[in-house]
DNA sequence: TCTTGACCTTCCAGTTGGTGTAAGGTTTAT
DNA sequence: ATAAACCTTACACCAACTGGAAGGTCAAGA
């Protein structure tokens, strides 16, 4: 099996399946005569294994865990759970992040007119103090969330931008 | 005032800034005698606006977008207004895909048993179809929402990271 | 005066999770 | 034979910074 149908039957992009070789998330697959990459039933499941622990939300080095996990036959549960947990917890604190930033942006755009003229309340709030210092006390203890690249599915290929 | 003083008062850091004026979100900064960076009231005042609206969620782009708006003392609030509602509607599309993630998760958790035994419901799901495949099919619209750093607060500088 | 430390400067590299594109080889179908 | 549709590698790019190196400057204390 090629890689571009090992790809449709996983949901990985052939791109992405290369790529989680280069950094060896995955181990390097076995080729043929001509250096085509060749997979096995038991290569799909690791494939297909990434693909939903990724569309889970997991990021790549948490999939690196549960992989360990997944070929360690004497693991033990509680391991695995405490990762999940783990993660759980992160993602409920981006959500109430999130809904705070919502919320602000809702109020945002409560008091502001939108009509011809200049004058702008969401200006004016990004201008002088105000919600977003109020956001930004409470969301303290969430920092640079940036990169861990939470809000991904990553299924399929013919992938539309959404903005 | 120079770049580490401007940085305090405005709740960025001084690379951020210095980045920020490379990437000509800021214009360039008035220097002193010696080369170094030179902030005036004002220089401040667009340095805490467009801390604001990234701690308010705005990428740098539409920072770039509310800024000009900022500056152009004709504009129509019904623009900046249509902005903030676009970008509340990404939010919330945020918001639910990351419940259901969420949702996802707390199963998995529950379904555990946590204890020493190599049986673990967790590696289960993610090895055969299963939650993370009822997700990703309600999730399907929201794609690639990668890199658009939302979860990201930037407020002081001792930034501790959270994982 | 000298030195130490705390600033400042620029520049390059690394982060996350891939995607785009190029340049080239292979296979398949017509 | 030739074109389409695969495959290969490798490099560059995206967001939004941060870290670190290498060097210049400045203020204070011995």
């Amino acid at each position: 099996m090629n890689i571009s149908q090992a790809a449709k039957a996983s949901g990985l992009s052939p791109k992405t399946i290369r790529y989680y070789e280069r950094i060896e998330l995955i181990g390097p697959a076995s080729r043929g005569n001509n250096g085509y990459r060749d997979y096995n039933d038991s290569d799909l499941d690791v494939l297909r294994f990434v693909q939903r622990a990724r569309a889970t939300g997991f990021s790549v080095e948490e999939c690196r865990q549960l992989l360990s996990l997944y070929r360690e036959t004497n693991r033990h549960s509680v391991e695995v759970k405490a990762l999940v947990q783990d993660k759980l917890q992160r993602v409920e604190a981006q959500i109430i992040e999130l809904q705070h930033m919502r919320d602000t942006l809702a109020d945002l755009v409560r008091r502001c007119p939108g009509d011809e003229l200049a004058q702008c309340a969401i200006i004016d709030r990004l201008t002088h103090e105000g919600i977003a210092d109020s956001i930004d006390s409470h969301a303290g203890s969430i920092k640079n969330q940036a990169h861990t690249n939470q809000g991904q599915t990553t299924r399929g290929r013919p992938q539309t931008e959404l903005r």
